[in-house]
Order: C-alpha cells, then structure tokens, then sequence
RNA sequence: GGGCGAAUAGCUCAGCUGGUUAGAGCACCUGUCUUACACACAGGGGGUCGGGGGUUCGAAUCCCUCUUCGCCCA
C-alpha cells in the first residue's frame, strides 16, 4: 500500500489511479466468489449477459455492465457472498456471417471449404480475436469473477446444451416438425419467431384477375401483397358466410402465366372485408396458407429456393415459366406483375401499409419457407414461467413490463430451436443411413453405429440456435447438469440486469429453464433499464454512425466519470440520452464530479492530516458542536435514502416478494443524488466551511473536528464506492483510520449511527442566517470580500442556542455576528428567520429603504393571498368535517403560524414607515 | 388491427395508496480567481402539472374523453 501522503495533486489523475487499482484488487481476490462462504452469508448473484465473443464494447454494454457493477459492489460491500459470473456467447449466425464474409473475401464459401475445415476455421477465428470485450469490461471497472469466466461453446456448457436436448425430447417437448418457418435467405438459416422482427412497410396491394376454367368471361379477383407467390397458389379462399362468393365455392379457375387449375375453395380464414373478399392460397410460402392447405388437403409446391430464387422446386413441376426460373424472388415480382399486366391478369395495384418479417441479424426481408425444423413445444414450460412471476417469486421492474411479459408467455408458440448453419451446437440426433428401421436416436453421448443394425449413422445436420444454449446461462455456468458447490451455493441468482429488447429472446426463455429443470425461477428480479440514445432520442448504432466509445471516454475522462454519468442519469426504465458531438457536455458532469471529491479529499489530508484520529463512537456527545451533530445526521440520512434507493436486495422471506415490496429499490438515479447531496452541498458547502476555524485552531475540540469529519467523508466514499470505484479506493486509502491492507472494495458498508434524530437541529438556523445575511450582500452588491455587521434578535431557549452558532454564522457569512434582545433598529436591511428570529443587517449608507419595504412588503403580500386561502378551508365546515383530524390540526398550527409571520412583517413595515 | 405505457421548469426526470407555498439534476442569468476546488463558490429567474369533462371538503395524483408520442404483439 502507498504511505498516507498529505500533499495532493491539485487535479485527479484517473488513468494512475485506474491503472493501478484494477490489477491489485484482482490479485487479492477481491471479485472472487467463494461457495464456503455462502454458508455464513446470503450469497448474492448476478449472471452477465453474455456479449458476443466477437463484439466490441459499446455504449449499451458501458451502461448495462455499469449497473451490475454497482449492484455487485454494494452487495459485496453488504456483506454478501457476492458473485458476478461474466463470459460471453458464441452467437451462432453473427460469428458464422462474419467468418464467411472474410471467405468471399478470398473467393470462398464454406461449401467450397467443407464442414469441418470451416467450423475449425471459425474456432481459430474465435480464439485469436474472442472475448476482447471481457477485457474491454475490466477497463470500466466491472468487478466480475473472472476465475469463472464461461463461454456457450465451451466443453461443459455444452454438455449443458446437450443434456437439455435430450430430457427435453425424453419429456416430450422436442420434436421435429414440417411447417412453414421464417427463413433468411441471405443467412440460409430458419429463424425463430423472436428473430424474424416486424419493420413497417409501405407496400403494395396487387390485385389480381384469375379466369373460371369452365367460363373465362368470368373471373375472380384476388388481393395479395407478393405477387411472386402466384406460381406456387393452389386454391383461391373466399369466406363461405361471403354471398358474393358462395355459388364459386367448387369452381375452378385457371392461373394466368402458368394455366394451372386451381379450385376455389370456402374457409373462415378469409376476411371477407380484405381487398376483393377473395385470397390465393400458397401453402408453400405463407404461414397461413400452409394451415388452409393443411385443412383442405391441399399439395404444397415450392416454387422459391433456399436462396430466394424462383425456380420449380418440390411438387412445382410445370408452375414456373422458363423466362422466370433463376429470377431473384424480387426481380421476379417485377417481372410477373408486368407479365400479368401484358395477359389483362393485373387489376389494380394500391398502396398498402403492413409489416414485412426481416432477419434480425442481417436484415434481410424474411421469406417464409417449407421445411423440417426442431421445435420445442412451450405451453409447459410457460405456464411454469408465469406462475413464477403471478407468485411474487419473480418480479420484473419497471412493473409495466410484468404485462408484457404475461402476454408473450400466454399466447407462447412453439420455438424453432434448428438452424442450418455450421458454427454452433450440433443437433444430438442421428439416424441409420440403412435406413434399417431404426428411429432417430436422441443421445447425450455421440453415437457411431446404428444400435439395431450397427450399421453406419449420420448426425443430424442441423445446428440449435444460441439462445437454446444461452436459455440455461444462470446454471449452465455454475457447472449443471452436475450438482457442483457452485450450483448448490450460488443457484438460484438475485437480480438479471438487462435491455428490454431481449425479454423474450432471452429472460423469459431463462425463467422456463430455470423453472423446469430446477424447479426454481434463475432469479427473483429483472431489472430492464434504458437505452443509450442520443439527443434526438435515436438510439445509438454503428449504421447511424451516432455511437459513442465507452473507451475514449474512459481515456478521456476516465471510467469514473463514464459510470457516474450513466448512473446519475438513470431513472428506473428511463433511456439514457448521450451527445456524441459533445463529450463535454455529457461526461463533464461526471468528471467535475471526480475533481469535487478529490478537493474535498485534499482538503480534509491537509487539514486532518495523517495523524490518528478518534472514533466517532468513542467521543462523548456533550464535545460535539451543533455543525458535527448535523452533519452527523446528514450522514445517517444519507444511508438511509441509499439504501431506501437501492435495497430491498431480495424479498424478506428469501423466496417471494409481497406486494409492498414488489416495486422497491433500483432507483439508481435517486442513490447517486442521495450520495452526492450529501457530500457535496452538505460536507463540502456546510460542513466543511464550519469547520474551517476549529481544524486552524489547538486542543481538543480541534480533535472533534478531525474525527468527525475522517468519518462523515469515510462513510460519503463508502457510499460512492458502487458508482465511482477507483477514485474513491483511492481516496479511502489516504484517510488516517484506513487500516493498512484493507480494500475499500471490500469494506463495510454504512450502517446508520441509531443516535437520535432531530439532534442537528440547531444547525439548520445557521444556515438560515447565513442564507440571508449573503442574499442580502448580493442584493446590495456588497464586495464578497468585505465583511459587515449583522445582529440576530432572539429571544429564550433560542436565543441561548443560537449565541454557541455566531461565530459560526460569521466566519461562513463574512460578517461580524452580534446576538441581541430587542432590534437595534435603524437603517438596516431585516429578514424574518423562522422560530422568530430577526436578522438585521446594518449596511451603513448602502440601505434603500424604498427597497426594504418593497421586498417586505411582496413577502407578506404572498403570505396573506396563502393565509386566505387556508383560512377559507379552515372555515369550511364540510372540510373540517371530513378530513382527517390530523390533517385538519396541521392545517390549524400552518394558520397560527403565518399569522403571526404576517403581524412580525407588519411590525417591520410600520417600523420602516411604510 | 390488438395490448401496454407516457405527457409536470429550456432538457432529462421525481412526485408511492388524493391533503406541504409542486421538487431535483443539468441548462440559463448575475456577481466573484474569498489560500481544497473557476471542473469552483455565492445569489437569481423559470411550471395555469397536454386539452376538456367528472368524482371529492380538497386532484399533478382517481374516473371518462380527446390529442400527441413511445413500446410490445399480430
């Protein structure tokens, strides 16, 4: 450790201070969790939302580390057994994209390469340039327990991934299913629902005229938003309710372009009252249609490829024209719509607004396709998942998104868990290539020979989606399937901090896990904050070219700076609105800060200096002025609103939350002000001013001012620690009473004192003098430098306490404080303080009686137009009747009071001629 | 199309189950380099709580309605 040092740098260096800190808190252990200690202290847990091994830090990832970074830190402080698991995901189709970006680079593609060569190629990809972010995290200050740093693909994340597979089919809930599914084609991948995200568009409807077989004179009319699909139709539906429709129920009619017979057929999934009343039916290439086909027996032709390509694929036989086959599925709708405008087939085209599905990693327009995929059937699984939320184990803050959450999980759809990509997950399924009879087998161990014929097998070719390995996160990384002491300590965790984007894809999917295969909720709270935006309220991104670096920032600035602007600036669910043109005016705030505190911190080592210094608890009430008995109390307060801020950590019971409760605490924003008001306007602009004189003099009371502002600054650097970890290790270090060796990371966090409240009383009348003697020295101009006269009048018990406060009021106010019985009188500026005090400050030729009287009289103007107010609900019988008493008696004393507020003020004008 | 939420000071937001003279931070204006801090200190201005209606002794707070905006789902 570095020897208390008195003399600081005038300015705080936050690349030193970060640079050292980080490395010795890590090498003492400081953010390693250990399950022993579990047994003697509540264990406290929060899993990372594992970035993609491949992705960079950005501002989303500084905002949503920053709050688990100040969770994990107070409740380490706490006293928790406190645990922070970090890691990242292999992320499936984004590292896949990327690797094979860099192959088109060299002319490649991983067809040409081979399966094995290319998932090899992706590994050594992932080891040389994964997990940068992990690192990028600590530069921040994120107090994660590195020593269990997981990752998806690993080993035994896998055997995790795997295991859930298998119980799940042996459940009965996995199974393979033949159905239209969103299907990326640039990604050649299904997609689950969550992945296939709804973009408004401003469309086209075409409506289409297809002639009756047996009468071409007629025809009917059809409206539809993809043309291209007409290729593939195989029924027109008309609603059987629909009069217009129902004596066509059983005709046919002929496809223009292809001369296919089609018949119409009457199903209630038609809304009469959508364009002509009348839909094509393509059960190939609509989710709907494919119901419709199912119900009526309808074939299926497939007339667009796994690559967007219109061609005659299964069952298309004799449907795609040869000018049209090969044509992108865009480049066909053109085409088509001009070859049935050519043929009188095109009736109108209209503007239509919908929403188009696109893939949410490459924003391609998603085309939905017939194919074999694995599914997860979820009703189960979520109804687990609901009762966790509806039985108070699980809360959801802010509480509006509870609703969301319901709804999503009751309407549940199954979950298309297969991709067919290469880079993740292989499907653990294989079947006999003799085709010997044999079901798929479904094994948690490879298998090698068909176990009926022992002839040879094939793996199913399908890789899981990422989040089917990310759903089993909060126990994967603690070593399930295995009953490990990580699982048995640490399991289930606290809190999941993360965006709202990801409620479904991940934290509801974490939750039926957590659920089924544990039987307990992964955690009793989510907490969804905000988003990074900037100041036109768009959210930040790479396409926008709007981002801001959390590490030029931290460079900047540094990482304090960084999370105090984060914190400071989040309201619960609120986004946090950042100006990249303008890094001044978004961290300045946080760096200034920084500076203040390390003033204060200089302060107080040059004044206190490093000599030993008293416990508070070991001094004796009756030394104590009326300046350390309020900043005393402040201090307790202070603890009080952090921790009201904060806290409840985990529900009182340790297993469900009541209603009362339910929506408490997280209010980061409202800690971060509790901490700073009270280092700031009450130990630095009060407090410490107070003082100035005692800390210059001799003796003993000088040793009361010492110890009481080491502590009140020890407990304002406790409670900072969470939000600005280094400057305030650092700083907590130099205090005389740092025991030597000890981390601030590690230490205690405040408990308030229990003393009496109300004790710091006496001081509040200090300020009030102080307030008005310097209102009126700007109201008169006088020269901040210059001191003046002023005389306080009180009377009693008042006059007693407040005689101890004048030098006080004066060495802060810069004047020359004189108590007396009765008001001297003359030509002085006069205030009204409250409990009946007077102030009178004399300001020998400068005093503006016209202004005096002016100013009294607007005070006691106001007061009045409120005193009539109040009299007249006084005089209310109705309201006497009905409020509450206690209501009405506070009422009754506010009254007594301003009118004799008023009747002082009168006295004043009379006395001023007014 | 369905659901949820929001609208309070120039900006971002607090105001819990109706009862204080409606608050905070930032921004703004004025003065000051007062030996911890001008990245600071001191003083100051600023809101008919989106519009309308209702319940009540009393509404920013509860109910209805309209307008605007946001999010989720289809």
């Amino acid at each position: 450790m570095t020897a208390p040092d008195t003399n600081l740098p005038p300015t705080y260096d936050a690349a030193a201070t970060e640079a050292a800190w980080y490395p010795r808190w890590t090498e003492h252990g400081v953010f390693t969790a250990d399950p022993a200690g579990a047994s003697s202290r509540e264990p406290f847990v929060i899993v990372i939302p594992p970035p993609n091994v491949t992705a960079v830090l950005h501002m989303g990832h500084g905002l949503n580390n920053t709050v688990q970074d100040v969770l994990i830190r107070w409740r380490r402080m706490a006293g928790d057994e406190a645990l922070w698991v970090p890691g990242t995901d292999h992320a499936g189709i984004a590292t896949q994209n990327v690797v094979e970006k860099q192959l088109a680079a060299e002319g490649q593609t991983r067809f040409g390469l081979g399966r094995e060569p290319f998932v090899q190629r992706v590994a050594e990809f992932v080891d040389k340039t994964g997990g940068e972010i992990l690192n990028q995290l600590k530069s921040i200050g994120s107090s994660a327990d590195w020593t269990r740093t997981a990752y998806t693909f690993s080993p035994e994340l896998s055997r995790a991934v795997r295991e859930t597979f298998v119980r799940l089919h042996e459940d009965g809930l996995v199974y393979k299913g033949h159905r239209v599914s969103h299907w990326c084609p640039r990604c050649g991948t299904s997609l689950s629902d969550e992945e296939a995200e709804f973009t408004d568009t401003n469309g086209k409807l075409y409506h289409l005229r297809y002639p009756l077989a047996d009468d071409p004179t007629q025809a009917i009319t059809v409206a539809t938003t993809r043309p291209e699909t007409m290729l593939g139709d195989v029924a027109v539906a008309v609603n059987p309710e629909d009069e217009r429709y129902q004596a066509w129920i059983g005709k046919e009619v002929i496809l223009p372009l292809n001369g296919v017979r089609i018949p119409i057929i009457g199903d209630s999934y038609t809304d009469p009252a959508f364009g002509s009343g009348a839909v094509k039916i393509t059960p190939a290439h609509d989710a709907n249609d494919f119901e419709v086909g199912k119900r009526h027996g309808l074939a299926m032709p497939v007339v667009i490829d796994a690559e967007g390509i219109v061609r005659e694929s299964d069952g298309a036989a004799g449907r795609v024209p040869v000018e049209l086959s090969g044509l992108d599925r865009f480049a066909a709708r053109k085409a088509i719509v001009t070859l049935l405008e050519t043929a009188g087939a095109l009736v109108k085209i209209e503007p239509h607004a919908h929403s188009v599905r696109h893939c949410y990693r490459c924003d391609t327009v998603v085309e939905p396709r017939l194919s074999d995929q694995w599914f997860v059937h979820m009703r189960p699984l979520a109804d687990k998942a609901l009762a966790a939320l509806r039985t108070g184990e699980l809360r959801i803050l802010p509480e509006r998104w509870e609703a969301v959450y319901v709804n999503w999980l009751e309407g549940i759809r199954d979950w298309n868990i297969s991709r067919q990509i290469w880079w993740g997950h292989r499907v653990p399924v294989w079947y006999c290539i003799a085709s010997c009879g044999q079901a798929p087998i479904v094994s948690r161990t490879d298998i090698t020979a068909c176990p009926d014929c022992g002839g040879a097998v094939r793996q199913d070719e399908d890789v899981l989606d990422t989040w089917f390995s990310s759903w089993l996160w909060p126990f994967s990384t603690l070593g399930w399937p295995d009953d490990t002491p990580d699982l048995k300590a640490f399991y289930p965790g606290d809190v999941l901090v993360t965006a709202p984007e990801i409620l479904f894809f991940w934290v509801a999917r974490m939750v039926m896990s957590g659920c089924w295969f544990l039987g307990q909720a992964p955690f009793h709270t989510v907490y969804l904050h905000g988003t990074v935006r900037d100041m036109q309220h768009r959210k930040m991104s790479k396409s926008l070219g709007n981002g801001i670096d959390p590490l030029d920032v931290v460079q900047r600035y540094g990482a304090d700076s960084l999370r105090w602007t984060m914190v400071a600036g989040l309201g619960l669910g609120v986004d946090v609105m950042l100006d990249p043109n303008d890094l001044e005016k978004s961290f300045a705030p946080g760096r200034n800060f920084c500076t203040k505190l390390w003033n204060i911190g200089r302060f107080l080592l040059s004044r206190v200096g490093t000599g030993p210094v008293a416990p508070v608890t070991s001094l004796d009430t009756a030394q104590l002025t009326a300046a350390d008995r309020w900043i005393l109390e402040r201090l307790d307060v202070a603890i009080a609103d952090c921790d009201a801020a904060l806290g409840p950590a985990r529900p009182a019971d340790l297993t469900h939350w009541t209603d009362a409760e339910r929506p408490r605490g997280l209010r980061l924003s409202e800690y971060a002000e509790a901490a700073r008001r009270f280092v700031w306007n009450e130990l630095a602009d009060w407090y410490l001013e107070s003082i100035k004189p005692r800390l210059a003099a001799e003796g003993a009371d000088r040793e009361v001012a010492r110890a009481v502002l080491a502590h009140a600054f020890d407990g304002a650097l406790r409670l900072l620690h969470p939000i600005v970890p280094f400057i305030t290790e650092e700083l907590w270090q130099k205090l005389p009473q740092t025991p030597s060796g000890a981390f601030l990371a590690q230490a205690s966090w405040p408990v308030a004192s229990g003393q009496p409240v109300g004790r710091g009383q006496a001081f509040e009348l200090v300020r009030e003098a102080v307030q008005a003697i310097r209102q009126m020295r700007s109201e008169y101009n006088v020269n901040p430098g210059a001191w003046v006269d002023a005389t306080l009048v009180a009377h009693g018990e008042v006059a007693a306490s407040l005689a101890a406060q004048t030098e006080t009021v004066g060495a802060i106010a810069r004047a020359k404080v004189r108590m007396d019985a009765s008001n001297p009188g003359g030509a002085a500026a006069q205030v009204l303080l409250s409990s009946g005090v007077e102030l009178v400050v004399p300001l020998a030729g400068m005093i503006d009686l016209d202004k005096e009287r002016q100013r009294l009289q607007t005070e006691l103007t106001q007061l009045e137009t409120q005193l009539m107010a109040l009299e007249g609900r006084l005089a209310n019988e109705k309201f006497v009747a009905k409020a509450p008493d206690a209501v009405v008696a506070a009422e009754r004393a506010k009254a007594a009071d301003w009118r004799s507020r008023c009747d002082l003020l009168r006295d004043k004008l009379t006395t001023l001629g007014a």
